[in-house]
DNA sequence: AATGAATGAGGCTTCATTCAT
DNA sequence: AATGAATGAAGCCTCATTCAT
């Protein structure tokens, strides 16, 4: 649809914008402001996307596919269950880490329906999958009973809280060993034998 | 300052500003709907607010006081730190239970510099409790050794996590139960002795 | 809706409206003209109408009835076709001309859809009448045969045309001389005795 | 100044441009929609025209020279003047009808006075000459006194009323019989034997 | 205290026009 | 001749805020 060039220019105006929307949000965060940003001419805007909220959806979009095909390529199809959590939590904390901003607002805007379906729309996928993982270390023994979804949300939550803390600059650690570290956390967390 | 009447209208303000802040965003929130759903004239507002941002201001200090408040009373002066952490932990949880739509946007809404501000501005008198607690647990050999922040980092997001997610109606759990549960979460990924 | 000082207000939006689209067009004038002319601010626009369209729709809507109110005045139940044809003919020059700015754009303005769609609403309503008449004179032997949509539009497009040339300038003559003309035109054109 | 090639490539232009104006009016088809229509890459246009607005004056001027051409070629210079009148009807009723999409935006289209002045300038050359004939046949007794321009008036009332009705489909007529239709309406409005 | 009308800055978006290729 | 990217002025509309009553 577009020329390589083009892509580029398209590029520019998604990284802009991402980094924008995370230290503006995205109701703060003008049109203008992108395209100056990106230096571009405001109009050009529209040539690339139909609308803000056009933007918007393609910026989210993108960055679930490519935390998910992160997620993915970390968790070891053979290994057992807890170790694929802890893979891709592992992952997912360094994936956010190198994209920064473009997963400071991915947690955080709430406004008008449209952005909010656009947030939700695929959320759940990698939730299920980690859903299915406890369910089956449960079975294993590993994991205590209880809803799955509870230990889920502990985990997931984890990931966005320490890339929360990270982005914010309150925590002031290698990527790395953070990374590591939620890692420890989360499975002490998920660990039954006490 | 203001009549008893008055502060009932205000308070109507704040009760509708919240839940509609909370659904629907603090950009994305017009006065005019605030009054509306608290059922006066728009010119009110004005009467009772300096300005929207004064509003949002309000709301947030009130909530972030009466949470301090609950947190202090259900911890323990004389207990070990690990116990305090735990209950202040249930606490919160229980209490951003009881005022969703208070705490739906406070870890949320990113927008322009004055707003982040009043977010800012007393968040970390929990947070410093928090590390001071770890620091003491860590001296007593309760927990390894390492950056006392981090572990505060993962108590303080689990809290906003779980509460997050009881919010969005993705955990169907009795209240307090999640809080036992978001409080053994926490004590194990604390736990050293593994 | 309005009190009484606000109707007025709406008026003025109104007449201003008229004016201008009648001069420049539709498309061409700005809400910010139509406010300047009634010497209000732009937002108040908003407050009166919900959007451009909806304040040409209103004035259309309005004339149109007004308009058919003069015709049915002027149209004595108890003549015979070709007399009411005559009175509703001369009525509504006279009545287009007293309201110039209202009607010069009526006939006028061809845009999207939505104003295409106001302009015909109503539009036959009097074309049927007049068709009826055509039919029943043609019954009493008044007229000759054929298509009796032919002759009525022969007849609105006389009062059209000459009240388009009225206020053009392009024709210079007393009002009521010039509905007396049309009538004697139309009455002409019609009648088969020759 | 265009190779044949371009010349067409123009006419495909000036074509696709009647027919979106005459559909959508000259303010709302954008020049994106017409260079589509006409399956040329937006840049193209100018190659061919000066603006938008040069476009639509060649428009105009082409076709209201062809018209007072097929109006000239049918008027019998040595027929008396109500004949050659009504020649001139029935000519102009079949050019208009030949053309539809040509003409239903020039009796119509009210803008800045740009356009209007395209509108306007050769518009009278025609309405001269009628308003010649009718003086002529006051003359020589066939019509009535009083201002020529009146007749001249609904003359080109009758022609353009007609017209527009059968572009809009609110007639269902053979052009040729519809032009002798108009033909009849205009020799009866005119003569004065009654 | 309370209302609802009034204001005006500013945002998103459109689109005629120009430019580099 | 032709393309499609780029520009920027300008329009419609929203909404926080103020004002008269």
């Amino acid at each position: 649809m577009h020329t390589e060039q083009g892509m580029e220019r398209k590029q520019q105006l998604l990284d802009a914008a991402a980094v924008l929307f995370s230290s503006k949000g995205y109701a703060t965060t003008r049109i203008a402001d992108i395209c100056a940003a990106a230096g571009v001419a405001k109009g050009l805007f529209y040539w690339y996307f139909p609308t803000k909220e056009g933007l918007f959806a393609e910026l989210v979009r993108t960055m679930r596919t490519q935390l998910r095909r992160a997620q993915a390529a970390a968790m070891d199809p053979g290994a057992p269950p807890l170790t694929r959590i802890r893979q891709g939590t592992e992952a997912s904390v360094i994936f956010m880490a190198e994209h920064r901003s473009y997963f400071s607002f991915l947690d955080v805007e709430r406004t008008d329906e449209a952005l909010a379906g656009v947030l939700r729309e695929g959320s759940d996928v990698y939730s299920d999958d980690v859903i299915k993982l406890v369910a089956e270390a449960q079975h294993a023994g590993q994991l205590p009973d209880g809803d799955p979804r509870m230990y889920a949300t502990g985990v997931m939550g984890s990931v966005s809280s320490f890339s929360h803390a990270l982005r914010n600059g309150r925590l002031d650690v290698p990527v790395y060993e953070l990374a590591a570290f939620v890692g420890d956390w989360v499975e002490r967390a998920l660990r039954s034998d006490n």
